[in-house]
DNA sequence: CTACGAGTTAAAGTACGCTTTAAGTCAAGC
DNA sequence: GCTTGACTTAAAGCGTACTTTAACTCGTAG
């Protein structure tokens, strides 16, 4: 199984290689075997990768990150903690695209908009209820 | 019509003081007159930060939201460089929510999910096409 | 008069997720 | 043997969005 320096890691997964070396640190990877003080990395590192990125990019802090990983890799199913976890991220993600789709009605109307004033559209978007409003 | 200091207006809207304090240096708020020295609000304000709250929790920075408000506020419509903010967010909400459905599915799945390794996961979210996958 | 509560300022501090810096190690090529 | 380039570390720095601190000014109640 092919052996991966830092940089060579870095550069296929398109991160900083001092990312790396803190995600290692933070106790999101795992601390690699060495070869001559160097970190060795086997092709494993992308998956874990993978699932890091999905998380933060997500919302998920490092902290979380860090629990949602290790929930992972015990040889049990998802913990109790994990699962609570995951609930609470639930919640977020989906207040998180209730926010996103508020601001894409906010930014699609805009572009049809005439209204010069900012209270006019205002109006609007707090009864967020219909699509197209006869004052905007 | 009723004037607000600046403790009310905060216990209203749900931030702190020197929040307001803080979007008024920033040039988000406008500098209210003052009677004797302290910040003297009108009703209007609450509607303006309704729609900094909406720009910064759908990930507008405070200078795009800067941008964004005063586009609103000129006596024409939103101005070509408003437009330009607006689509160019426009794109990074979508893929905002894109990132939140991957990550949701990827927290509905965990709950189904028996899988004890974190490799078949992986694999179900990297092709994360079907909704359920046999493996997880 | 004085004490209280709410407001004022500039400036420093905080949390997060990196990024940069400084100083050093090491294997390989010339 | 010396240079080059990729790696190593701990520690400091950065940008964003606030929050806290310290020292001060007011208007009002007792």
């Amino acid at each position: 199984m092919r052996e991966f320096s830092i940089g060579e890691v870095a550069r296929e997964a398109g991160l900083a290689a001092s990312t790396l070396r803190y995600y290692e640190k933070a106790g999101l990877l795992p601390a690699p075997p060495r070869k001559s003080r160097q970190r060795r990395y086997s092709e494993a590192i992308f998956g874990r990768i993978y699932l890091i990125r999905l998380a933060l990019e997500a919302g998920f802090t490092i902290g979380e990150t860090r629990l949602f990983l290790s929930g992972f890799s015990e040889q049990t199913p998802p913990a109790a903690r994990w699962r609570a976890l995951a609930a609470r991220k639930l919640k977020e993600v989906n207040a998180l695209m209730d926010r996103a789709q508020r601001m894409k009605l906010l930014l699609e109307t805009s572009f049809q908009c005439r209204c010069p004033r900012l209270e006019d559209c205002e109006q609007f978007l707090r009864s967020a209820k219909r699509r197209q409003a006869a004052s905007c």
